[in-house]
RNA sequence: GCGAGCUUGGCGGAAUGGUAGACGCACGAGACUUAAAAUCUCGAGUUCGUAAGAACGUGCGGGUUCGAGUCCCGCAGCUCGCACCA
């Protein structure tokens, strides 16, 4: 290529393009279902996104980081695994259906199509042959395979659950649905409702799945620290109360009452026993009692609300029964039912211990029930320590505990454990915070539960051979309601047992089961089986997940329990999905407001230095926080209009400079022009380094000119911080390197003509040319092909690596401290040592100047870092 | 309430216990230009000083060290997550 062939300036709306053509017809990011055994394997994953109809700048954020990684692997020699999909169930689907009219599947492919030819032309190394939608029957009927055989396998049960009914929409929400207790759409008061739904056996792995966070040491700490909370183990006690007098009728199972507790030594120090509003000997009380029935009915009115939560008021009702206590057969104490005793821990009924609780104390203050004082807090005296001074939670000596006193706490515990299991009334147990995952949604789109209803059977497993069971598409949305539901004809089959006329399940899976095992379906996306056993165990686990924290807890958990599931089903072998995991963070912006307080786009204001302006109309604007970028504040910028007026690279560029990738960055104007500016300047060096520099420019051998040495130095010096920085995951730092070496390179310039000066440009050149690559890559490829013309790809070149001659450090320049404090520096060779060193120190006149009239009483000296006087007087 | 993280120039941020503020943005001065844009060069923590240089300086208070943004103890502020978990 000559000159004349070279742009003066970088086109990227014709660059851009050429080399993503070239990229996909040359094939340079394929690889093989089964990982190739001549080069280490790498598997990159981005979390993937819902196709909501447009990349945000977040998703931008993500995949260049992850882009990052895949082609700075790749350059490493790694076969790296980057593919992408779509998580493409899910309500926004319905919603625009009700709304719009249009059909789920229409506005999910549409926005699919919309959002992949976005990320194309950000030139992301993805492999689109292993593309997946999870839509689309070719991978929910293999997740439907996947939940029969978890089903066989005892994986999954059936059972009752209270839900939330929303009777006008008649349909099921989810928690964050209920917005006050009513409906977020219909605004209709919320019921509870008990359905029959299905729930993956996640409790099953509750140890395993908290063992295997000490294995993850390349995750956050905070989301293993967040998992292992909400896995909640904690040990303690299980252990009945019989009723002392039950009425008569009463249920005989019901005549005794489970707790869990994780203090059983205070059982002495009971006060009352407290039941859900859920709980069954609740219900049957309320069964003869009108009061207890409204006081229940009130708890689950008040449970969804917010203000409920807020407010957090205890209250109880006294249900007249009693029960016997364990360990003083004599006494009897009140049943109470209160709203802040859950049903979904433990076993849905406490022991309240007033003097060694909080929330006991203030139960029993308000109630006016006694609080006996069992524990004794360290250096305190049993004869002034009063229930006035509040509850004691920590840890302390027992007293009025009959057998326990004088025993610490600890040593209770373990006694009162041994007692209750002595009188056959209780046991020692560990309890999990974590329940199972019901999986049951009553909703359209969404994967198909391929189970069959049958009076006379039961539940029905569909036979493998009927799968995939395929949404219909012929459905409305103009009534409420589970289209699936009204279909006409879909649901009625014949039982796969008996033959007879049966009905097939309606619900849908949680869209959380999907995006449960894309990253093993990724490995072999077009198999006849979920998965391809050498595909999986080859190519997991994920090496680098890069993700939002906002998934740090549900679907890290629910990936890691399906593959356990799925190791214990045989679809896979490891025990681990991601072995690595990044929580990026997000783009926020400035948000702006008129007059009247409505929030405006970005590009309908105008800054100046005087303030910010309305584009059109002049009105001042008040320039309100920066914050996450959000439709609802208008103060989102969108990637398809930034790559058209500035390209992909200056957008990769931009987002991964400045910010450390874990943390929030703020996307701004001047950032994106400054990104612009860079791009173009490098290209500029690097053209003039291809004309005027000479391919075979020889290496200058002998004496090398100081001006050579120098950018030599400094280019090598680059490669190695790179590097550094791209493993450690500090992008940021890596960009600033390379603005580093491009400045170097401009500079050199100036001694073109300097002998052995043409070599090392074009060293320098081809440097960042390749080191540029994984930011932007549409940059490298070009600056590559300038030099040159007829080489390999930069997506197929070899990371460079530094000449160690290059690297070492030939001048010191050392600093001077006298007391810490820096007062000159001196010139030393490298490792110098010796009293040679400290007598130049000495007298550096600066030095010499303060140290006039002191007394040296020690002299540091740490070679290549420091000299430091320690003086007196 | 519990837990985690953060706090460095005008701004984003950099810094294996060893010259704090790399790099970028914004800013100022200059060059080129009829002019502007673009580009290039130079400058810049604050205060004092013509300068040399000095004092102060990484949220606040202590400590360890010849030397602390970095390690230890205590405190404050901000952000996020969980939250009646028995």
């Amino acid at each position: 290529m000559t000159a004349h062939d070279m742009p003066a300036t970088y086109d990227f709306h014709t660059v851009e393009p050429r080399w993503q053509a070239r990229w996909e017809s040359d094939g340079v990011f394929a690889v093989p279902d089964t990982p190739p055994a001549d080069k280490p394997k790498y598997y990159v994953l981005e979390m993937f996104p819902y196709p909501s109809g447009q990349l945000h700048m977040g998703h931008v954020r993500n995949y260049a980081l992850g882009d990052v990684v895949a082609r700075y692997k790749r350059a490493r020699g790694y076969a790296v695994l980057h593919p992408m999909g779509w998580d493409a169930f899910g309500l926004p689907a319905e919603n625009a259906a009700r709304e719009r009219g249009v059909h789920p599947r229409q506005w999910t492919l549409d926005n699919i199509a919309a959002m992949r030819g976005t990320l194309q032309r950000l030139g992301f190394s993805l492999n689109w042959d292993r593309e997946i939608a999870t839509c689309l029957p070719e991978y929910y009927g293999k997740q439907q395979k996947l939940f029969l055989d978890f089903l066989a396998a005892g994986l999954v049960d059936r059972r009752e659950s209270w839900v939330n009914w929303d009777p006008v929409d008649e349909t099921v929400l989810a928690n964050e649905q209920v917005i006050d207790g009513k409906g977020w759409r219909s605004g209709a008061p919320i019921e509870k409702k008990q359905l029959s739904q299905w729930f993956m056996r996640i409790t099953k792995f509750a140890p395993d799945l908290l063992d295997g966070l000490n294995s993850l040491d390349r995750w956050p700490e905070r989301v293993r620290l967040m998992q292992e909370r909400w896995i909640g183990r904690s040990e303690g006690a299980r252990l009945r109360f019989s009723l002392a007098q039950p009425p008569a009728g009463f249920d005989e199972n019901l005549d005794s009452v489970e707790v869990f507790t994780t203090r059983p030594e205070t059982l002495f120090g009971m006060s009352f026993l407290a039941l859900a509003p859920d709980h069954p000997l609740a219900a049957k009380v309320a069964e003869r009692n009108v009061a207890a029935a409204d006081f229940i009915a009130e708890c689950r009115r008040l449970g969804t609300s917010v203000e409920a939560v807020e407010k957090a008021e205890k209250r109880g009702f006294d249900t007249g029964l009693r029960v016997r206590h364990p360990f003083l057969p004599d006494q009897s104490f009140p049943v109470w039912i209160a709203n802040f005793v859950l049903m979904d821990y433990g076993s849905g009924a406490l022991f309240g211990c007033p003097c060694g609780d909080q929330r006991d104390y203030d139960f029993a203050r308000k109630y006016d029930l006694p609080i006996p004082l069992v524990i004794l807090p360290p250096g305190e005296n049993a004869n002034d320590w009063t229930a006035d001074k509040g509850p004691w939670t920590g840890e302390g000596s027992l007293i009025n505990s009959g057998f326990l006193d004088g025993l610490s706490c600890e040593a209770g515990r373990t006694e009162a454990i041994a007692r209750l299991e002595g009188l056959g009334v209780g046991t020692g147990v560990v309890n999990w915070r974590l329940r199972d995952w019901g999986v049951s949604r009553q909703r359209y789109w969404g994967c198909p539960i391929p189970v069959i209803h049958c009076a006379g059977c039961g539940p029905v497993p569909v036979p493998d051979e009927q799968l995939p069971v395929v949404l219909p598409e012929d459905v409305t949305f103009d009534r409420p309601g589970n289209p699936l539901d009204h279909h006409p004809t879909w649901k009625h089959v014949a039982c796969p047992k008996c033959g007879k006329p049966a009905t097939r399940e309606t619900d849908t899976f949680d869209t959380f089961v999907d995006s449960s095992w894309y990253f093993a379906r990724f490995t072999a996306p077009h198999a006849a089986t979920p998965t391809v056993r050498s595909a999986a165990d080859g190519w997991l686990a994920v090496d680098q997940y890069i993700g939002g924290i906002e998934h740090a807890i549900l679907h890290l958990l629910y990936a890691r329990f399906f593959t356990r599931a799925m190791r214990e089903t045989g679809h896979l072998d490891v025990s681990e999905p991601f072995a690595g995991l990044f929580t990026q963070g997000m783009v926020n912006h400035e948000s702006y407001r008129d007059a009247k307080g409505g929030w405006l786009y970005p590009e309908e204001v105008r800054r100046t230095g005087a303030g910010a302006f309305h584009a059109e109309t002049g009105e001042e604007i008040t320039v309100g926080r920066v914050e996450k970028m959000s439709k609802s504040k208008r103060n989102t910028v969108a990637p398809v209009s930034i790559i058209e007026r500035f390209g992909a690279d200056t957008a990769r560029w931009f987002v991964l400079s400045d910010s450390p990738p874990e943390r929030d960055m703020e996307w701004t104007e001047a950032g994106v022009a400054g990104a612009a500016r860079f791009v173009q300047r490098l290209y500029r060096i690097v053209r003039a380094v291809a004309t005027a520099c000479p391919a075979d420019a020889p290496e200058q051998t002998g004496e090398i000119p100081a001006a050579v040495d120098a950018l030599r130095r400094a280019t090598h010096r680059t490669i190695a911080a790179v590097t550094e920085a791209l493993e450690a995951f500090t992008v940021n730092v890596a960009v600033a390197r390379l603005h580093e070496l491009t400045s170097a390179l401009a500079e050199a310039e100036r001694a073109a003509d300097e002998p052995g000066m043409a070599f090392a440009r074009r060293e320098a050149a081809l440097t960042l040319a390749l080191l540029c690559a994984p930011m932007t890559p549409h940059l490298g490829e070009e600056l590559l092909s300038l030099l040159e013309p007829n080489a390999a790809l930069a997506a197929q070149r070899p990371w460079p690596t530094p000449e160690p001659a290059l690297l070492a450090v030939t001048q010191i320049k050392l600093a001077v401290q006298i007391m810490g404090k820096l007062r000159g520096t001196i010139d030393a060779e490298p490792d110098e040592d010796g009293a040679a060193v400290l007598a130049r120190a000495e007298a550096e006149p600066n030095v010499a100047r303060l140290l006039e009239g002191k007394k040296i009483v020690k002299r540091i000296h740490v070679p290549n870092r420091i000299v430091n006087f320690v003086v007196a007087g």
